[in-house]
DNA sequence: AGATTGTTGATTGTCAACAATCGGGCCTTG
DNA sequence: CAAGGCCCGATTGTTGACAATCAACAATCT
């Protein structure tokens, strides 16, 4: 028998793939902010590998909507609209609503008392009162409930959905609600789940998104209403057209190359 | 003014991306079948790209789903199960309902008036009787209504689930419903959408999924049954363990090289 | 002066060579 | 004869150099 039955894993990763977690650290954390320009050549310098490897962590992060490309152009940190935030919360409602159904239809010792825990955690978190913890301990009770439904696909999907959402929030001094609330809006979903109500589980956990949804659509139907324009959402980039707006173009360098 | 104001795009495309075009065709027609290892010479060579390059459209298909890695070893193209059949169907039910809902409360002329060129289209279809013109006028339906709603990232998501779907019957010789009934069953998506009942909407659409969703859940539960196992769902790959089963190892080499 | 066209530096896109890793066959060994 | 280690070919991972493209500025023309 080599070494033990306990599945230790190296961390044989592909430099491409440290890349991207180096990088999607630094866009998560803030510090590289939203319009800052991301240089390959700069990239590979300063994390010491080639320009080929940079280019792979940066199409990684493209797909996962933390980085945005220009073709032949450049590459950059998205900003976040309030369009985005929209699409985030609705998207995310839905995939947390399928979640909850599918948990309620999979209930088994194991998983409930993941779901248990999970939940207890959050009721410590909110009893420690720093704000972090709660976010932390809120985020994990909901990817726990994905990770119950064993549907790989909506796992990965909703990784990237919670990605962008944490990018949104940590970019936006965006705030989350009164912390004892948190508590009375997902202690039903998890009787809901725990219990075995499918129906229930779906609608509560789809609603817990519901008021930023409508937040959101609210502050876009405002900015539309401001400049009188139709534009049903927020028009897709054109070649040579749309000079209107002062649209502060932010773009802050990298540090000075070498 | 500049020459013109129509706006001519011509296909100043990257290699990669018309790479990946040439090899999503080749596996979404079923001429790489599942199973199928892609070498990454031997493509260039065909292609008439570079390594890199080839690489780069991998990586792509890959976030698609249409191709799966194993790092350091190969590139292949998968063989969907009843388990992936339920979690795309399943998914896409949810994708489904939520466009239908926004695209009730997204409704102008314009949009409207696309909804109702798409469904007389599949009309016209059905009565031509043809299969292939009655599902691509299905799958334009569907996508319509998706458009409507002008979230971006659902419209991403949308195209990404649709195309796994028709990898699935495109390799699994599964068939659609009769072509008569298909009409019945769009004819109140339609009309709910055009009424702005986004509830009854949003249900019909999800709906629309469901004896899908049951056919491969029950397909699911069987195999389970069979093998007398837990295995709640398909356990993700670990690396040391999983030797169960006969695991059919199709692995038809690429037609000699050079 | 205003607009158009050429030039230039910076950046991304592509390529071909080199290094690391894996799977399988062969040999050894008990 | 079975189990385990080693070597080798095949394939992927990584790199540095070269080509294509773009945005901004300078020169030129009307």
């Amino acid at each position: 028998m080599p070494t033990s039955a306990v599945n230790l894993k190296l961390p044989k990763r592909r430099l491409d793939g440290q890349a991207a977690d180096v990088l999607r650290e630094q866009i998560l954390s803030g510090r590289f902010a939203p319009g800052l320009r991301l240089v390959e050549a700069t990239l590979a310098d300063q994390l010491g590998v080639s320009r080929g490897t940079v280019r792979a962590a940066l199409s990684e992060l493209a797909h996962e909507g933390l980085v945005s490309q220009v073709a032949y152009t450049k590459w950059m940190v998205p900003e976040l609209s309030a369009a985005d935030a929209w699409e985030l919360y609705s998207l995310r409602g839905s995939l947390e609503g399928l979640a909850a159904r599918l948990a309620s239809e999979h209930r088994t010792p194991e998983t409930m008392k993941a779901l248990r825990e999970a939940y207890e955690r959050l009721e410590e978190a909110v009893a420690t009162e720093r704000r972090s913890a709660v976010a932390a301990a809120d985020l994990a009770l909901h990817k726990t409930i994905v990770a119950i439904t064993g549907h790989r696909r909506l796992i990965g999907q909703y990784k990237l959905i919670e990605q962008q959402v944490r990018h949104y929030i940590a970019t936006s001094n965006a705030d989350i609600a009164d912390q004892h609330e948190l508590l009375n809006q997902h202690e039903p979903i998890v009787s809901a789940i725990a219990a075995g109500d499918a129906e229930r589980a779906e609608r509560l956990a789809h609603d817990h998104n519901a008021p930023e949804v409508r937040k959101f659509a609210a502050e876009l139907a405002q900015a539309i209403d401001r400049r009188g324009e139709i534009l049903p959402l927020p028009a897709r980039p054109r070649r040579g057209g749309d000079a209107s707006g002062p649209s502060t173009t932010k773009e802050p360098n990298q540090g000075g190359k070498k």
